[in-house]
DNA sequence: GATGCAATTGATATTAATTTGCAATAGAGG
DNA sequence: CCTCTATTGCAAATTAATATCAATTGCATC
């Protein structure tokens, strides 16, 4: 289970699973969409925790490093994260206009990623694809 | 001439080439790698040129729009920006351990770009494909 | 070359996101 | 229960970037 994961991962760095560290992996889980530090606190808030601003911030990266959300874009200034899916990588189109974000997978891209390491000699790990422009209300 | 092209882009918005605008053009047309805009104004600092950091600021986006310069990443909670080769488009490998970054083109890329787009119902306009991962000297 | 006026500038204050210092608190192991 | 760190919340600090504003400049027109 996702919980027990987090927790090995802290183990290994000696933190501990916290009731806040547990709090703010649940509502992560949680999330459907892109959030940003500000959005998951004030959804924890509501839903009646007390972990402050400090603790989200402080949480993040160790969510990042241990696999279960990743930075995806910087808008106006500020981080955006996602979940990384349990099941498939992708990459994202972003309209320039309105702002929307559509998600999309390519294996040929995935494919492409192994062929251009090769020849440049390079380990790839992951990669971020975001191609920019305008979505279907937007292009006019 | 870059000089021109930049002229007439700002007389299309009824904005004029001043000195301190040009003098950031020049800095930036110079500009080999990636910078950003604290590293682009202590070079006109140290090349005898008054500007202040808000024109350096100011002016980025107007390089931007008139597509001298792009945005290529955010390190550290700041923005980088690279010169838009007048060549080809490109391309980023990053090492996530030393920070090296490697410049790549790859047409299968571009040709990608216009499939997934119109599979998606997306006006494509630009890309950034970003792979993390290891150089050659730290993939040890 | 002087004049008028909007665009531009530098200096400074401001904003917003994120980080950090620190005293108080809480867990794990004894 | 006791000790020892890790952790927390709060508030202050930091940082990149933007906005304010009075003074200046560029340029068209006289």
């Amino acid at each position: 289970m996702e919980k027990q994961k987090f927790k090995e991962f802290l183990l290994t760095k000696d933190l501990k699973l916290t009731k806040e560290r547990n709090e703010i992996l649940s509502e992560v889980l949680d999330m459907k969409t892109h959030f940003d530090p500000e959005e998951l606190f004030i959804r924890l808030k509501t839903k009646g925790s007390k972990v402050s601003r400090a603790s989200v911030y402080r949480t993040i990266p160790l969510l990042i490093e241990s696999g279960f959300i990743e930075e995806v874009e910087r808008i106006d200034r500020h981080a955006h994260y996602e979940r990384v899916s349990t099941d498939k990588h992708h990459d994202h189109l972003i309209c320039t206009k309105c702002g929307k974000v559509i998600e999309f997978y390519s294996p040929t891209l995935e494919m492409l990623q192994d062929e251009i390491c090769q020849k440049e000699d390079f380990k790839g790990i992951r990669h971020s694809l975001e191609i920019f422009g305008y979505c279907e209300k937007c292009k006019g």
